[in-house]
DNA sequence: GTCTATACTACGATAGAC
DNA sequence: GTCTATCGTAGTATAGAC
């Protein structure tokens, strides 16, 4: 698919050639339907960012209704939507989309626009919102902060991935270094938010 | 300089002319001098290796003075290492060397193991010992499992730059979002290591 | 040692056959 | 609509002048 060699490649690295031979068809297909390399580049954008809510979407729904604004239920919803974008973000087949976004992390084009302003804007503000809860605290800038540093412990697999994998001395990502990962994050995320909860109540 | 050009655009994405064009020189100087492009972005790798060498050493060299084995000063050496990873990573100039990094941490070549054998790999090393001893534990699996999520918490920003700006409402990273970054980071790790001692004295 | 000129390959886009 | 042929451009590498 053009996924993978965009992500693999990058915008200017990928060739039309290679595409349209791994799709089995002539590469003036390519022009023709999306009028040219980037018209695919941005087809291919879409669709992440289409597949992307598909399998994000439930969870980010279940967490609205969850949420009723205590402090327990919104963690249990942070801990859902970080462990569901962690299993997504892991799972093999979502290797060349997670390039994708990282390449478009970097130098971001209207690809991202297009990402970004779908499911992924939405889980990361649904996020947000929650810390603010579970942190019993309206400090938004603060939340956001939290919510990056959150977000970061699971993207590290992906985006610093080779030396995340030879600190730990493993040699591919499966699905036991997941859910130890996962488990770790959680623990981090709770300890974290008690702290805060903590302090803040101290100081009266 | 050649390692801009590679960072933007990658190994295959650079061109020997524009990065010979931008030194003010012939494209056939690549070739005498290092051998070919490859041998150019070789060098590009072994001149990051030797600039994080420098940049990160005072700080190791002062933390396996610093930190005597005791969980307190074991701790303030990781916070060290921590900010000033986060000062160099974040630090304007390093912008071409990071994505040079980034790139080779989707898909490594003999340039990772440049990068990862010198300073690099000495740094997280250096981390996993000291988390050892801050976390009153020598359960040397999870202590790895734990760097990997605090380093993740500062690549963060620049792996998923776009979208960490786009959710704390910012429009570039400065000295103050560094400064916002490493306080938080910071607190994070002391929130994390002080549950996990308090757990492993509770259950006695 | 460094530059100029050139050979060779691969790219994206387009025109035209079917 | 889809494929084949071709054009113009840009890439790396090399040979040879200086």
């Amino acid at each position: 698919m053009a996924i993978r060699e965009f992500g693999l490649k990058g915008l200017e690295g990928a060739s039309t050639r290679s595409i349209a031979a791994a799709a089995g068809t002539a590469m003036s297909a390519i022009t023709y339907h999306f009028g040219g390399k980037e018209g695919l580049y941005l087809a291919a954008a879409d669709h992440i960012a289409a597949q992307l809510g598909e399998d994000m979407g439930p969870a980010l729904d279940q967490s609205a209704t969850l949420a009723g604004g205590d402090t327990a239920s919104a963690r249990a919803a942070i801990h859902a939507i970080l462990g569901r974008f962690a299993d997504k973000l892991m799972q093999a087949d979502s290797e060349s989309k997670s390039l994708f976004i990282i390449r478009e992390q970097m130098h971001p084009t209207e690809a991202f626009d297009r990402i970004y302003g779908g499911m992924m804007g939405q889980m990361l503000e649904t996020l947000v919102q929650l810390v603010c809860i579970a942190s019993g605290d309206a400090d938004e800038a603060r939340a956001r902060l939290l919510t990056v540093t959150f977000i970061g412990q699971i993207v590290v697999l992906r985006a610093s991935r080779a030396s995340s994998l030879r600190l730990m001395r493993r040699d591919a990502v499966d699905a036991a270094l997941v859910d130890d990962l996962k488990a770790r994050v959680a623990a981090n995320v709770d300890a974290i938010l008690d702290s805060l909860i903590a302090t803040r109540q101290e100081p009266r």
